[in-house]
DNA sequence: CAAAGGGTGTAATCACTGATTACATATTTT
DNA sequence: AAAATATGTAATCAGTGATTACACCCTTTG
């Protein structure tokens, strides 16, 4: 004779849950979705496969986000924050360039951080720069970072004479220079060698494109 | 009185089916396909819905592609197809440039195409280069024939003397930046005035990374 | 401390999608 | 004319985004 008591070591493994914390479950679905966004495509990121492997029920996530499209949103912001990390690893705004040769590997660094970030966190970078993730892309192009640090590197480059215009526009062809180079060497199958000298050699191009002494680039 | 004769003037406006044809659904699907990619982003294209619009069952699409992503494929083709069309025509291989300038605005006018392209027929671009469109990219670039173009058109000003350099790095930077420029001009939300003369700008500073004297550029 | 209240998670359900199967029909080939 | 193949259908499957009514936990308040 047994009394049944609901669930005492019955069949499913009795899964212990963590303790309801505001916002847990928010930060564990974000952090998850990142994750899943940097090694691949973002098309294929199912609120139910989050569910699942959180250990959680589909309909649990949606009380944290209003529909998948939020989710989206907030791992777009996160790959936003990521990558300005990086640029700003690059070029701390604290310190000056040494002398004229450092600010240009300074610029040749950003290039190269930016292709790198494009060609290994692809889903992300994807979604950073896709219809709906930087949308005000030209409107108010100040919200890429890319852009600013671009800004901030060739008014430097300016400063030391090495390049003879730095206007907006000139600044915005350096972007879109940079951007085309990182979205065609992006994404899966572009494993290519010395891909950061390669992102060096269109960093140089394009400080020719500004005046640039074609000497004086030369490393 | 009346014979109940199956199907006779009853609910159904009695769909009159055209006759089995083959290959007509599957360009009918291709065609459908196309018009919705070239209006809005792609990812909401199901196959129910085109078998609906095309008043057709669900099932029958598979009897000409095997999955959705073949449709892609095909819509992918259809759309390079248009594409080389376009900028043939910016660059009919018949005729060789009058002077140095025409050769000028010809590679002007491949980059007003190519951005032109990418503006009005993003969900079209966005699938030719994307992760699964092109996809040899740096691989094999010449499947591209936006690179081809270019690399005909810098040769021709290499001709000219009004670039100094037309290596295959300088075409690959070119068509970088293009890219890049389409790229962040691609999409809803980037209605720019003047489109065209900026990408006229963007094509005058490609050149002059290039070694393309400032001044011979302002027309 | 106990009750209230809102934040958190669940089960059940809906409409939709991609894809497969067995079957029926049309067209072409033999 | 008969066989073979191409084309289309109905029914069905598993998977998805999203909503609802309900149960629980934690915090705040009286």
């Amino acid at each position: 004779m047994s009394i049944a008591i609901t669930n005492a070591g019955d069949s499913p493994p009795e899964k212990v849950r963590a303790p309801q914390i505001r916002g847990r479950l928010r930060d564990e679905v974000i952090s998850l979705a990142v994750a899943a966004a940097r090694k691949g495509a973002v098309e294929g990121l199912s609120m139910r496969d989050l569910s699942r492997r959180l250990g959680v029920s589909p309909a649990a996530i949606y009380r944290h986000f209003e529909h998948r499209d939020a989710v989206l949103k907030a791992v777009t912001e996160a790959g936003f924050a990521e990558f300005e990390g990086l640029l700003q690893n690059v070029m701390p705004f604290t310190s000056e360039p040494i002398d004229a040769s450092d600010a240009v590997r300074r610029f040749e660094g950003l290039v190269v951080a930016y292709v790198r970030f494009a060609r290994t966190h692809y889903g992300l970078w994807r979604l950073m720069f896709g219809p709906t993730g930087c949308e005000s892309r030209f409107r108010d192009p100040s919200g890429a970072p890319t852009y600013m640090w671009l800004g901030k590197s060739l008014a430097e480059l300016e400063a030391f004479g090495r390049i003879s215009t730095a206007t907006a526009a000139d600044q915005y062809f350096a972007w879109a220079a940079v951007h085309g180079f990182a979205d065609l060497h992006s994404g899966p199958g572009g494993e290519t060698p010395l891909l950061d000298d390669l992102s060096r050699q269109q960093a140089r191009r394009i400080l020719r494109a500004l005046g640039a002494d074609a000497d004086a680039l030369a490393p």
